[in-house]
RNA sequence: GGCUCCGUAGCUCAGUCGGUUUAGAGCGCUGGCCUGUCACGCCAGAGGUCGCGGGUUCAAGUCCCGUCGGAGUCGCCA
């Protein structure tokens, strides 16, 4: 070992002892006679003194260090005097009197101080990441990950459930995201997929009679990246076989209240609360809401239905819905243009327009007040119970389009007017998804979840009649807006299957060729099974409060998959092509 | 693929409404001084294809078009 201690770990108890340490250089204030480096390791940082009284040499030597320079010193820990003490940092009350000094290795000047309190942009903090892994927030965030990651395994253990890994190298299916792919060399023309999750290899194991299974595995899904996506990520995976849906809820359930307790002291009540997803749309617009506050969305057609406002008369005459919300205190925040801004932000969302009304003693105050009588102006108000100063903002459109339109100007209004507690973590169940949704350009259904999650059995018979009204056995765990969890209760039957696959529209041979053996499994004795993934980044973002998910991945990717750090993706030799069959049709310029 | 924002010294930024001169500051860096600093201090100094290309103009960091890179978002993500 090259050190005795590490220099985070000195305390007044070693005063006294000769230890040896070693760290990098964080600063270096150099007085001619004496110099101070404060020695940082991932442990913390500690005041190195060097005095020539300590002999010349280890002190001429010290004038020389540069910051990020690897140290090693062997010195006496000495308590400092009561005027010297730095209250600051936790090795504050003492210093390290060097006696010997070891460069280990010298360092470029840095293109940017990992003790910075001002971290440069992204891009430059991507393209070093080496340098910015050094700094204390990130470290402090690469080993959260480490612990949460350790009290779910720990938790899982605790249950019986076993860790097995599935294969990277898997086989491509067309269905859902797009594939990485991997080309093969000794089967020429032919190419592996990386999976998207291990979905079906995780049902394997259930008919194999692993009936509890659990995996920290990495993912790929080739799709464009937002805050909170990377094209590999790392999934949670469960599942459990002999099990109903509550069984899988309440595993989940009891993760999270163990999570909460150890991470956070908290005693967090259970059983989280649940909702449908029709109730999710119907009152947040979305099927992932944000719980922390409220704000939620009120249906306005009853009382607008005679109104003297064509636009919300015409669309309700013609099927469509007039619903709206009530943001507390927004009037003196939201000036005419920005409330403009909010109308651009909805047509985003199909809206065609965004009314709104800023409601004052008197009643409703707006270019569209006219239209309204004193009744109906004090029954929109009851209806959001509206104080004076708030702004009632409505949509008059498809069904759809209001649910998407609002439910995303509520979650941008409450983080723009700060309705919720930022380090508050709210978790909730959506239930009851729908199993297909019905895909207008390509005039067919699609599978909501996979195609693999197990109808709600009474709603069976909907499959010749109505498939837009039978509900999966699916469930989504939200956790601050986000989706957090999701799984469902899987199709255990072969002739269920084959339902399935026919709506979709899957030719039975079409389905063999693709999922050919996890139908085989299936019909060799398939226990009832159910599962459900976590996405690890997702949560160790909301437990440590960052907003994106890039801050806590060690070596992440940039919003076009391209890793900084080390330049992938890359051409290769042609060679290497070769030796692949791959021939590149257009390269790159 | 669409929309929006950003790109000036190694880093963080200023550079205005309204186009012009020698493009500035702080940190960092180099040299010197300094025995109790911990954002050490003091003195001196180096450092710029204003992301890239084109255009408008007497004149472009500034205006216009394109492009590259980064970020956010819609589509996409069974």
């Amino acid at each position: 070992m090259l050190r005795t201690h590490k220099c985070g770990e000195l305390r007044k108890a070693q005063v006294g002892e000769t230890v040896t340490i070693c760290g990098w250089v964080d600063s270096r204030r150099d007085h001619g006679g004496l110099v101070f480096v404060d020695l940082r390791d991932r442990y913390g940082k500690v005041q190195v003194v060097f005095d020539p009284s300590e002999g010349a040499e280890q002190h001429a030597a010290a004038g020389d260090v540069r910051n990020e320079d690897v140290l090693q010193v062997t010195g006496r820990v000495v308590a400092r005097a009561p005027k010297d003490v730095n209250a600051k940092i936790p090795t504050g009350e003492i210093d390290i009197r060097s006696q010997k000094l070891v460069v280990l290795n010298k360092s470029r000047t840095v293109p940017f101080e990992p003790s910075t309190t001002n971290p440069p942009n992204e891009e430059f903090r991507l393209k070093y990441r080496f340098l910015d892994l050094r700094r204390p927030r990130l470290q402090e965030l690469v080993l959260f990950r480490h612990r949460l990651t350790k009290l779910i395994r720990d938790y899982f253990d605790r249950d019986g459930f076993l860790e097995i890994e599935t294969p990277m190298l898997g086989r491509s299916t067309p269905e859902g995201a797009r594939d990485y792919l991997v080309p093969s060399r000794v089967h020429p023309g032919c190419f592996y997929a990386l999976p998207q999750s291990p979905q079906i290899y995780k049902q394997i194991l259930m008919v194999a009679g692993f009936d509890r299974y659990m995996q920290i595995a990495r993912c790929f899904r080739d799709e464009d990246l937002r805050a909170d996506r990377q094209p590999e990520f790392t999934q949670v995976d469960i599942e459990m076989a002999f099990v109903e849906r509550e069984d899988i809820l309440q595993t989940v359930d009891g993760l999270v209240k163990f999570l909460m307790r150890e991470v956070r002291g908290e005693d967090f009540p259970l059983p989280l609360p649940r909702l449908t997803y029709r109730e999710a749309m119907e009152r947040y617009g979305s099927d992932k809401p944000d719980l922390r506050y409220g704000m939620e969305l009120h249906d306005l057609g009853p009382l607008v239905q005679n109104c003297g406002f064509s636009v919300f008369k015409n669309t309700l005459a013609g099927g469509g819905r007039v619903r709206g919300l009530c943001a507390p205190q927004a009037a003196e925040k939201y000036s005419r243009r920005q409330i403009d801004d909010l109308t651009l932000f909805v047509k985003d969302f199909k809206a065609q327009g965004l009314a709104f009304f800023r409601v004052t003693e008197a009643g409703l105050d707006s270019p569209i007040a006219k239209f309204f009588t004193p009744e109906e102006q004090a029954a929109i108000k009851a209806e959001f119970q509206a104080q004076p100063g708030d702004v009632i903002f409505c949509v008059a459109d498809k069904p759809s389009v209001t649910s998407a339109a609002l439910g995303a100007l509520r979650s941008r209004l409450g983080k723009e007017l700060k309705l919720f507690d930022p380090n508050q973590m709210h978790f909730a169940w959506i239930l009851d998804f729908p199993l297909f949704s019905w895909n207008e350009e390509e005039k067919r259904w699609d599978a909501e979840h996979h195609p693999f999650c197990n109808p709600v059995p009474e709603d069976v018979p909907f499959f010749e009649t109505d498939p837009g009204q039978i509900r999966a056995t699916s469930y989504d765990l939200v956790i601050n807006g986000y989706e957090g969890a999701s799984g469902s209760v899987r199709i255990h039957d072969p002739a269920v299957q084959q339902k399935v696959f026919d709506l979709l529209g899957i030719p039975a041979e079409q389905a063999e060729e693709r999922f050919s053996f996890l139908l085989e499994a299936l019909r060799y004795g398939a226990p009832p099974h159910a599962g459900i993934a976590l996405g690890l980044d997702r949560w160790v973002m909301l437990f440590t409060g960052c907003d994106n998910i890039r801050d806590v991945i060690a070596f992440p990717k940039t919003q076009k998959a391209s890793d900084l750090l080390s330049g992938a993706p890359s051409t290769v030799d042609a060679r290497q092509l070769k030796e692949l069959s791959i021939r590149v049709e257009e390269p790159p310029k």
